[in-house]
DNA sequence: ACAAAAGTGTTGCTGTTACACCCATGG
DNA sequence: CCATGGGTGTAACAGCAACACTTTTGT
C-alpha cells in the first residue's frame, strides 16, 4: 500500500428466521438522530482489535442474548452517501436463527421482526442493504445447497410449513404433492412419528432433516 | 455508532482467467519490502472519495491495461495480523478476463499467470485469500448459474478446450460424450461453422454461447 | 501407417412436472 | 356435517451417468 488512508467500517449485521411461512429480518428501532424514530439493522463500529466475525457475533449476542447461531459474511457497501454523518463502510453479515426468537417473544417496542418484502420505514440504506442481501439469502435457500435450509429449520417441522416458508422465498406456488416427494423420497428428511395439533385440520407429520443427507446436496 | 474507530482499509483483487484448461490468476511480485520478491495480488487501499467498486475497476486498469470486464465482490478478511505494518482490512473482489490476456503476452517479469492450484510462494495473507475466493470461485462455475463460464469463454471456444477447464474447476474428469450431450443438447452452444486447425490431431468445432439459453441456467 | 485429438448413440436411473381426490381433526 | 388443512399415486419428460469405437488431421 503506497499511502494510508483512514476509513470508518462498521460490521451490519443481518439476522434472518422462517416464521409462519414467511422470510423476516430482525430489526431495531433507531433512539436518536440521525434517523430517530426509524428501523435500522443492527451495527457496531470495528475496532482495531476485533475482526469483522467477531464483531458480528458481539451485534448478534447483543440483539438476541444468544450465542448460538449460523452466520456468514456477505457483501461490503462502501457509497460515499450511505451515512449521512460520515464516509462509513458497512461490511454486512447474516445470521440465521430458528423460529424459537418469535416465539420467546423477544419482540418488544424497539426491536421486532419484519418480512423481508414488507420493510417499514429504514434509515440509512440499510432498505438497499436488505434487498441487495436478501436477494442473496434467497437464492441460496432455493438455488444452492444444504446449509441454509438446515439454519431454518433446525428441529422439527411439518412439510406445509416447510413448503410455505419456501414458496415465500421462491415467490411462486409449488404442487404439494412434488414438494412432498422431493424432500421424502430422497430422504432429505424423517418421520419423527409425532403430529402436531395445533387449530383446526388434519395434524400435520412433524419431520426433521437428515444432516448426512443434505450435505452439499442440490435442492 | 456510538464510536469511531479509524481502519485502513484495502481493495484486493483476484483476476482470473482460464488458459490452457486450467484455472489461473494473475500475480504481481513484490518489488520492495515486506515481501520483497514474493508474489501477490493487486490491492490498492481505499481512500475517502472512492467505492470500493471504483477502486477495484482501478487497480484492474492499472494491472491489465483494459478497462472492460466482470466483476464482483468477494469475501473480507479482517485478520489483525494479515499485514506486519498495521491492521488493514482487505476487502476482495473477482475480476474475470477471458484468456485473450495471456495470448497478449502481458506477462512480464513481475506480472504472471498462475494456475490456482499451484500458487508461488505468496506475501501477506494472500495465498489464504486466494485458496478462499478460489473455493468460491470455483463452485460458482460448477454449481451456479450461467454467467462465470460465459465470462470466461465470451468468444468461440472448442468443447474439449471448455471441457478441460471445466473438469480442471470441478477437479475430475467428465465423459466426452456426456459434456458434449449438457451443452450441444440444452442449446447452450451453438457451432460457429468455424474449425481449429492447430496441431496434430482432428479440428475441432469452434462453438460460442448461447447468451439467452444460459440465462439463469443451472450447468 | 501411426499418433493425436475430436466426434458420436444407447440405455437405465433419478428427479421434475402435471394433475385430483381422500383423510383427520375441531367446531 | 362441514370447514380446515394434511396426506397421497401415476405417468410423461428431462437431465445425468455409464459405456467404446470411428473420423479427421499432421507427421
Amino acid at each position: 500500500m503506497e499511502k494510508s488512508y483512514y476509513n470508518v467500517v462498521e460490521t451490519v449485521l443481518l439476522i434472518y428466521a422462517a416464521d409462519k411461512g414467511k422470510l423476516k429480518i430482525y430489526l431495531k428501532k433507531k433512539a436518536e438522530n440521525p434517523y430517530k424514530g426509524y428501523w435500522t439493522l443492527p451495527s457496531a463500529p470495528l475496532d482495531n482489535e476485533t475482526t469483522l466475525e467477531e464483531n458480528a457475533k458481539k451485534i448478534y449476542e447483543g440483539m438476541t442474548g444468544l450465542n448460538e447461531n449460523v452466520m456468514f459474511q456477505s457483501k461490503s457497501f462502501s457509497d460515499l452517501t450511505r451515512d449521512p454523518s460520515a464516509r462509513i463502510i458497512g461490511i454486512s453479515f447474516v445470521a440465521i436463527t430458528d423460529k424459537v426468537l418469535t416465539e420467546m417473544k423477544q419482540e418488544t417496542v424497539d426491536k421486532a421482526w419484519f418480512e423481508v418484502d414488507e420493510l417499514p420505514k429504514l434509515g440509512f440504506d440499510h432498505e438497499h442493504i436488505i434487498k441487495t442481501v436478501s436477494k442473496e439469502v434467497k437464492k441460496k435457500i432455493v438455488t444452492n445447497y444444504d446449509d441454509l435450509l438446515l439454519a431454518f429449520f433446525p428441529s422439527d417441522f411439518t412439510l406445509p410449513e416447510l413448503q410455505n416458508f419456501y414458496e415465500n422465498v421462491l415467490g411462486k406456488a409449488i404442487d404439494r404433492r412434488n414438494f412432498h416427494k422431493k424432500f421424502v423420497n430422497q430422504d432429505l428428511v424423517f418421520d419423527t412419528g409425532f403430529k402436531t395439533s395445533k387449530g383446526s385440520g388434519r395434524p400435520g407429520t412433524l419431520y426433521r432433516f437428515n444432516v448426512d443427507k443434505m450435505k452439499g446436496k442440490r435442492i
